[in-house]
DNA sequence: CAGTCCGTTATTGTATACAAAACGCTTCCG
DNA sequence: CGGAAGCGTTTTGTATACAATAACGGACTG
């Protein structure tokens, strides 16, 4: 994207999930324009990009609206996810290189550094489950399965980002991963989908239970 | 969307199907605009969309092409079309009222009626065809499924449009809807899945033979 | 003659002004 | 007092002019 519009895109997003907007609260061209600094034009496209991702809804009437998840619109996301990233593991477990492999292990190992560190990089670790999760859908070599992926990764993040990760669930992650390598490595499509089917959902209930417990976090856990 | 850039996206989609232009073929906004009789700026929201539904594609210094698709390219669609719409399926059998399945049952009257005439009206054909499977999504009430699979399904009727249909394809589509309702009726998700996958299944092979014996077509069939 | 640099042209990106549509308020009528 | 119609205000949609960037081609140099 270009300068304009992906800064746009950056800043609104970023005014998203700084928590000053509430859900449902309108929003008008004009004022994401001023806060932006760039004119109407480039905040249009971004604000198509962010309605694609859900962040934000538009009434019958066109009127711009901060977009508001249910419970349920959230478990349907991750139902979706669990269904089109096993089916990418599967994927990628029939395509992927030594060479991948290999990446992945030192993507995992990046991964577990930032666990380790004196106080867990949390940043850090979110950055490399993602580059973990894109690798995975690269190695896939279905493009439309990677756009729709995107959509659904890229959602419930914002949600989570204000929360606390416990150390157990970062470990839990990072063990997941090693077997996801270790079913790539054996180039096994079954093994795959089944470790990440159990990650996503594993995944879904501990963030299920912060939601339905919320404010308190402390056991969310990166997918 | 608005009048204009409704317009606009409507007109460049038929110029595309027209088979005027040809897979790969560089377009510019200003042509669009030209062709469509608006100016660039709905040109744009247009080809947006167009580009979100793959048939515009831009190269990596936004230039903008026709998108040309491979075999492997449509089979994947096909694929992920089936992965989601058995996962509708499923989920609309859990949840589809008497009243629905009633409907349900009036569309593929009207798509058998549609197939009975002294010549079959293979327009008002895929008219039902897509009324039926569209109820399906809704029934599941899911929108983001739903969005994902509008995607996908506008997409490969482009390529199969300019195809005729087989009678007997035209029947097959028919009984499978049978069974698919005879699934929502009992209310047995597997049931449902199991038709559907299929449908779907048996849909791509035999586009997929006239794909690879192309000009010929007589025996595509509508899913 | 090949290759690269630079100026020209073609194309996309952004800003702004204006048009159309929707909202909300007031007023007017029953 | 309720409700609907009208009008000013707000918000979104479109056109157009201009800016930035990428492709093209031609001249210059080794």
């Amino acid at each position: 994207m270009s300068r304009a519009s992906e800064q746009a895109y950056a800043k609104i997003r970023a005014h998203l999930l700084s928590g000053l907007v509430k859900a449902g609260e309108q929003l008008t061209e004009d004022q994401l324009a001023q806060i932006t600094g760039v004119s109407r034009t480039p905040v249009r496209e971004a604000v198509r990009r962010l309605e694609d991702e859900l962040l934000l809804v538009r009434s019958d009437t066109k009127r711009l609206f901060v977009a508001d998840w249910s419970r349920d619109d959230i478990e349907e996301m991750f139902t979706l996810r669990q269904m089109l990233e096993c089916h990418a593991a599967e994927r990628a477990a029939r395509r992927m290189t030594r060479g991948q492999v290999a990446q992945m292990e030192a993507i995992n190992c990046e991964l577990k550094t930032a666990i380790e560190q004196p106080a867990p990089d949390v940043a850090r670790f979110l950055e490399a489950n993602r580059a973990f999760h894109d690798a995975i859908v690269e190695a896939a070599t279905s493009p439309r399965l990677g756009q729709m992926l995107a959509k659904l990764v890229e959602a419930p993040v914002v949600l989570r980002t204000a929360r606390t990760y416990s150390l157990e669930n970062l470990y839990q992650s990072a063990r997941d991963h090693d077997e996801l390598i270790a079913a790539f490595a054996a180039r096994d499509p079954d093994w795959a989908r089944a470790v990440m089917g159990s990650h996503l959902r594993r995944a879904f209930h501990t963030f299920a239970r912060t939601v339905g417990q919320p404010a308190t976090g402390e056991d969310a856990e990166a997918a």
